[in-house]
DNA sequence: AACGACTACAACCGCTCTGCC
DNA sequence: GGGCAGAGCGGTTGTAGTCGT
């Protein structure tokens, strides 16, 4: 499938706005694999101009690729202090509770992993997590009746968790909520918070392991 | 060695959200 | 309040690498 037959988005880009001339057309963009040669010339880029400003910054680097790719490009490979491959067994059981959590919410997930990106995470689950839950899943279907309540209370519990959420994540229902014992945006909130500390990861374990013995 | 199936992950796409005028 | 542009998100695709036959 070639993706250039279909490219909304880089039509859009190219509405008029473009008035500088560094800003490829829609016939030079380039698409693909970045070279380490753009890798450098963005980097270059971002470390004068700072990571803000998509499109001017892939002018200004002379890269012949849209703003939305060097963002990209920026944020799941060149950033700094991204940690890559090798997702530790703790890391793997804090993606599974808090996709438990949260559902496909990647960059909230994200946010609790420092150095993993949305899309390693996202591409982790594909690849590997999904699977096993599969494999669990069909292993415990074909277990006893015991363990297949249990598969039964564990679906419960993600859709409590779930409905939770909904009620959490809603500021326009908040107030209204005043029953609710946790604001899901209150706890993913980095603001003021060093993201290395830990503690939050212990509150959130015990909330999980709340929830699982519900 | 050659080939097809499978896997992992980088990158793209469409959509939504947010902030500015 | 409405329109626009930029930023961000999640879903999906493309492809290089690996493995089994």
């Amino acid at each position: 499938m070639d993706p250039s037959t279909h490219d909304e988005s880089v039509k859009r880009e190219d509405k008029p706005v473009e008035t500088m001339t560094n800003i490829p057309t829609k016939k030079e963009v380039n698409k693909g694999a970045w070279t380490p040669e753009e890798d450098r010339k963005l980097a270059q880029v971002i470390a004068i101009h700072g990571a803000k400003r998509w499109k001017i910054i892939a002018a200004t680097a002379g890269l012949n690729r849209c703003g939305k790719s060097c963002r990209l490009r920026w944020l799941n490979y060149l950033r700094p202090n991204i940690k890559r491959g090798n997702i530790s067994d703790q890391e793997e059981d804090l993606i599974l509770r808090l996709h438990k959590l949260l559902g496909n919410r990647w960059s909230l997930i994200a946010g609790r992993l420092p150095g993993r990106t949305d899309n390693e995470i996202k591409n982790y689950w594909n690849s590997h997590l999904s699977k096993k839950i599969n494999q669990k899943e069909k292993q415990s279907g074909a277990s006893t009746r015991e363990e297949s309540m249990d598969g039964k209370m564990t679906a419960g519990k993600v859709d409590i968790v779930e409905v939770r959420e909904e009620n959490m994540s809603c500021n326009n229902t908040r107030e209204e909520d005043s029953n609710a014992t946790f604001n899901v945006d209150d706890f993913f909130d980095f603001s003021n918070e060093d993201p290395l500390d830990l503690e939050w990861m212990n509150n959130f374990l015990e909330m999980d392991e709340g929830f699982t013995s519900m």
